[in-house]
DNA sequence: TCCTAGAATGGACAATGTCTAAGTCAAGCA
DNA sequence: TGCTTGACTTAGACATTGTCCATTCTAGGA
């Protein structure tokens, strides 16, 4: 049983096959899907799992905040079961891969009252891009 | 004439009425637009311009290095004059506004070794999230 | 066991982006 | 100035990602 499907459960969630194929999937560290990626994966464990189904539930895990969308490419929304932690992303240029990583420090301090424009701000999102260590001795 | 179509023709690019009206369109500071916006400014200049040439155009400014993506929402690419200057973005959750901040000091210090994974970081993108004065007052 | 609100389904539709075949033209050259 | 040619543009088909809806199904309580 996942971690998170234990939390959805304590949500009142009403549990179904589906749900819980989508919380197996999502189980793990360092997991950042495509919806469509979550969709492939479900379906080898429950082949009758639709596509709108997949949709619903990360958007409904999003809602409740027990996962959080990414945007590191500028292709599909990954999603992210590492929720309850802060943490940023390093993405290797080349392959795609994606790490979590926790950078030391309020990255908001970097930011001088100068350049805020009268905005308030309330998050910072940070992506380091390089290239992974299988890629670079290959 | 714009700073952006100047350094394009440097280059011996071929110039076309529409190249030209595409670099009028990214001409000024704070300018993030989508692919779509684009084309919609460049069809007021020059009607028959197509959806294509704007999507082509754009890519070979990308490719040049004279115009940067940026993605900020999980929406459309937006496209950024603004390549000659390191920077980060400010954007407001509410109405989508883009401005264009300067962070001070290197985000690459924030990331210590031992949260690299052995990756050679090569850019960070940081993106502030908030609520821009305009939106605060409504 | 039965009911029903909530969930799942398949497919249409929308938004964004890519690709191609055919037509057009900018720019170098006679 | 008027060819020639390869680069450029075009319209529209197609791909990917995501949303929406009407219908059918079912989890879980009465
Ligand atoms: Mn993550
Ligand atoms: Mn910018
Ligand atoms: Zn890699
Ligand atoms: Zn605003």
């Amino acid at each position: 049983m996942s971690d998170l499907l234990e939390r959805l459960r304590g949500r009142g969630w009403r549990m179904t096959a589906q749900r819980r194929v989508v919380a197996e999937v999502l189980d793990g560290d360092h997991i950042h899907l495509t919806a469509d990626e979550v969709h492939a994966r479900a379906v080898a464990k429950l082949p009758e799992i639709s596509r709108a189904t997949v949709y619903n539930t990360l958007g409904e895990m999003v809602s409740l905040g027990e996962v959080i969308e990414v945007s590191t490419d500028r292709r599909a929304k990954r999603y992210d079961p590492n929720a309850h932690r802060p943490h940023q992303h390093l993405v290797c240029a080349r392959c795609g891969a994606i790490r979590d990583v926790h950078p030391v420090g309020n990255p908001l301090s970097d930011l001088p009252d100068s350049e805020r424009f009268g905005f308030t701000i309330s998050d910072v999102e940070v992506t380091y891009r390089g290239t992974c260590p299988n890629c670079a001795s290959a």
